[in-house]
DNA sequence: TGTACATCAGTGAACGCGCGTTCACTGATGTAC
DNA sequence: TGTACATCAGTGAACGCGCGTTCACTGATGTAC
């Protein structure tokens, strides 16, 4: 990134910016980030970034917001995919945690709400929202087709949220490959049978 | 915490750190948290850390153990209480988020193994694995019991496991009482209701 | 087409700050005799 | 019981550092006429 810039301007900082804090965060952490660090990576100098975002939680608010929108995007994508509502709810699980692994940096910016917080911001915006929107509408549309335990849609599709997420932050963290490799598995592996035996057991449910 | 001291020896400065830099996470996050301003809240110069932490990385790093001490503890007296290893897989759900609710700083600390790693120390000690244990062998008599679907433990744990830590993540970053408000209630009934849920799936398993 | 001018998007130096860590030190405590 | 001494657990000043942010500035670009 650094030194390949020639003229004054450089084009699309802002687009820079935001790529430059990804890779920092993929390669050294979240810790690592700096507005300094991210204009140097950038190969500007360290007031530019001010000319794009009003400080550094809003730099990181842009991201996050761009995490939710890819994220949204995967699972409508894979729900488009999915023959049944069944099948939907397995594949946008696995989705998800291709997500978590394709875009680790994305992913724990998303879930750390507090890094974002600036007092230049308003207040969240709701795009975060619409990811969950998907997955419940698939889990509604299984409990119609009856393809899904009949009960409170809101409550399956905030379990399959939880599963999801609670193993894509354990993979993250490489506590889902470590157990994977106690049972001489790999952490995909492992994480495809937690997901399809609990589809399965939704599957069938209980008079 | 500071200015309480009169005399000239703290102690026991080494529990008055720890327990300063805990009430730090949970009042300011874990961004606040740094050795000079741990001292500072426990009454102390910045240099006295030093002589019960080799450094910054060391008090976190304990920190964790401890959590992980206090989380096996708890999931055991969970396991303990209940009257079979079904009841015991919901009971000890509702205590890891019960855990991850009241002791919030030790949840986030625990689970972001990159902020305790450190040079002067041995690679992480494996105190974390006896929680998972517990869970562990719960499953497993339970097959054994007949009382959950035979097939892998180590899946079915794995699957609780993520469950669980799901609804705490997303506990702590406000997205269950989000959900919940968004539905007239509030998380902990939701979280409550998600994990019934999906106990009860498991405890009718398909043939 | 050329020119005057406004605006945009950079620069680079500077500010004050809190950080982790080291150092020589000293007051307090414990132990051997 | 008293004393000499070693050790322990603090102090406080200092180091070099990178940070977020501001400022006056200037080179580049776009627009009106």
């Amino acid at each position: 990134m650094a030194g390949t810039r020639t003229s004054y301007h450089h084009g699309d900082l802002r687009e820079a910016l935001l790529s430059a804090c990804l890779q920092l965060i993929d390669t050294e952490g979240l810790a690592a980030v700096s507005l300094r660090r991210v204009a140097r990576e950038a190969g500007v100098s360290p007031a530019a970034p001010y000319h794009h975002f009003a400080d550094r939680a809003a730099l990181l608010a842009a991201l996050t917001s761009r995490g939710f929108e890819l994220l949204t995007a995967d699972l409508t994508a894979a729900r488009a995919d999915a023959p049944d509502p069944r099948a939907a709810l397995t594949v946008m699980g696995e989705t998800y945690l291709r997500f978590a692994q394709r875009h680790p940096s994305y992913f724990r910016l998303m879930f750390r709400p507090e890094l974002t917080r600036s007092d230049k911001e308003l207040p969240h915006d709701p795009i975060g929202d619409q990811a969950f929107v998907v997955l419940a509408d698939v889990v509604a549309e299984g409990i119609r087709a009856g393809a899904l335990p009949a009960g409170d849609a809101e409550t399956l599709a905030m379990g399959w949220w939880s599963l999801a997420h609670g193993l894509a932050s354990l993979l993250l963290d490489g506590q889902l490959a470590k157990r994977a490799t106690m049972i001489g598995t790999d952490a995909d592996t492992l994480s495809h049978r937690v997901m399809t035996l609990f589809a399965a057991a939704l599957d069938a449910p209980p008079a």
